[in-house]
DNA sequence: ACCTGAACACCGTTCAAGT
DNA sequence: ACCTGAACACCGTTCAAGT
C-alpha cells in the first residue's frame, strides 16, 4: 500500500520493456525470464503476454530500445575526430561510436542482436541513418549498399571478438607472458603475437587486446577503403 | 539385436559429437538436447556426461569438429583468384573461403561461435594459420594482430547480417519493389538503395542482397586496405 | 567403483476455469 | 469479455539409490 507500489501503475509495452532492460543490467540475460520479471513488477507472469506477444518480442522490445536511445544524444555534439573538419567520415564516426557506447552500457544487446535475424525498427532507422550519410558523402546508391554489408556489426559498435582474453588481461602483463610461451608450441604465430604486444607496449594497461583501439582501427580502414572505392569510380559503385 | 544396434558401439566423445553434429545438421540447433541427443543414441541421457562436461562442452566440442573439417581440404589446391599467382592473399582467401564452405553446410555453426567467447583448439589452429600466411607475406607480428582483428569473423567465412531479406527476395523482385516502395517513408535511403539494387540487375538472380559477393567484396577491401598499411609502414605496423 | 534414473529447479506457453 | 493461475511439455543438472 506503499506509494511506489508497482502494481498501482498499469502495467504498458513500455514499462515491461524498461524492467526488462534494468534486469538484464543488473543481473544478465539469463535472468530475463517472462517469471522473474512478472514477479519483479508485481505482476501475475502471464499478464506480461498482453504487452508482449512471446519472448522473442520481448527481446526485440529490448533492443529496440537501446537502439533507439542512440538517435537522442547521437552525432550532432559533434564527437570530434582529431584530423578532419567533420564531414561524411566524422559524421559516420560519431554515429557509430554513439551505438558503441550504447552496446557497452548494456553488454547483454549485442548477443540478442546477434540472435535476431531480423532488424527492429530502431536498427532499421540507425541502418537509413548510416546510409543518408554516406549518400551525403557522395556514395552511390549501389556502394552505400556495399558500405553497410562491410560495415556490418560495427555499425552498431561492435565486432565479433576472436576471443576472450580479458581473464589473462586481468592477471597482469606477466601472466600472459606466460601464457604465450606456454601455447608457443601449438600456435607458434599467435603466441609471436602476444609476445610482440607486451614487450613494444611496457605499460600495462596497453598490452593484451585493447577492444576500443581495435574497433577505431578497423572502422578507419574501412572508411579509407571505401572512400578510395568511392573516388576511383564516382559514376558506378560496382 | 541387430548388427547396427547403436547400444553395442561403445560410446565415446567422438561418437557424442558426431552425432549431434549430425541431429543440429538435420533438425536444427534446438533440436539438440542432452535428451534427445541421448535418445538417438539408444543411451541414458546421463550417461552423454561421461563423455561431454556439460551442454557448454558439447556445442564447443561440435564447433571443433566443423571448423577442424577446414583443414583437411584447405588451401592445398589452390582456390585460385583472378588476378594473382597465389602468394599471401591467394592463401588467405583460400583459408577463409574454406572455412566458409564448411559454415554453410553447418548453419548452426555460426550462431554457436557468436555466443562463445572463448575459441576452441580447431579455431586457435585456424586463426595461428592465417597469422602464419600474414606472418610470410611480409606483415609485422603487430600488424598481423590488427589484421586478425579487422578480419574478425570473417576469418570463419560469416559476417554478420544487417537483417534476413530471404523470406522477401524468394518472392522475387517485384515483391522486393513493392517491399521497398512500401517502407519509402520511413527508411528513404535504404529504399533507394533496394530500388537501384532491383533496377540495375534485371537477372532474379542477382537482386537483394548476394551474400557471397558481400562477403568476397568485404574480404577484399580488408585485404586490400592491411596491405596499403603493410607496404606503408614495412617497419612498424603502428 | 560405476552407472543410472528419479527428482529438482527451472523454462515458455497453453488453456480452461474463474471473475 | 477479460484476467489469471494451474498445468503441459519441455529443459540442464544433481544426487542418491541401485548394481
Amino acid at each position: 500500500m506503499t506509494d511506489d507500489d508497482p502494481g498501482r501503475r498499469p502495467l504498458s509495452r513500455d514499462r515491461v520493456l524498461r524492467a526488462a532492460v534494468a534486469l538484464a543490467d543488473e543481473h544478465g540475460l539469463d535472468a530475463v525470464s517472462m517469471r522473474r520479471l512478472g514477479q519483479g513488477l508485481g505482476v501475475d507472469p502471464m499478464s506480461l503476454y498482453k504487452h508482449v506477444a512471446n519472448k522473442d518480442d520481448l527481446l526485440d522490445g529490448m533492443v529496440d530500445l537501446v537502439v533507439g536511445s542512440v538517435e537522442a544524444g547521437d552525432t550532432a555534439v559533434g564527437d570530434a575526430v582529431e584530423g578532419d573538419g567533420g564531414g561524411w567520415k566524422g559524421a559516420l564516426r560519431g554515429r557509430v561510436m554513439a551505438a558503441r557506447r550504447a552496446m557497452l552500457a548494456h553488454g547483454w544487446a549485442k548477443r540478442v542482436l546477434e540472435a535476431r535475424e531480423g532488424a527492429s525498427p530502431a536498427v532499421m532507422r540507425h541502418y537509413d541513418a548510416v546510409a543518408g550519410i554516406l549518400r551525403a558523402g557522395g556514395f552511390t546508391p549501389d556502394l552505400t549498399h556495399h558500405a553497410l554489408h562491410v560495415l556490418g556489426s560495427r555499425l552498431l559498435g561492435f565486432s565479433q571478438e576472436l576471443f576472450d582474453d580479458s581473464a589473462a588481461l586481468a592477471e597482469g602483463p606477466e601472466v600472459l607472458e606466460l601464457h604465450a610461451r606456454r601455447m608457443a608450441g601449438q600456435f607458434p604465430h599467435l603466441a609471436e603475437m602476444m609476445l610482440g604486444i607486451s614487450h613494444d607496449e611496457a605499460t600495462v594497461v596497453g598490452s593484451g587486446c585493447d577492444d576500443q583501439f581495435e574497433f577505431t582501427f578497423a572502422i578507419d580502414l574501412l572508411l579509407d577503403g571505401l572512400e578510395r572505392l568511392r573516388d576511383a569510380a564516382p559514376a558506378d559503385g560496382h
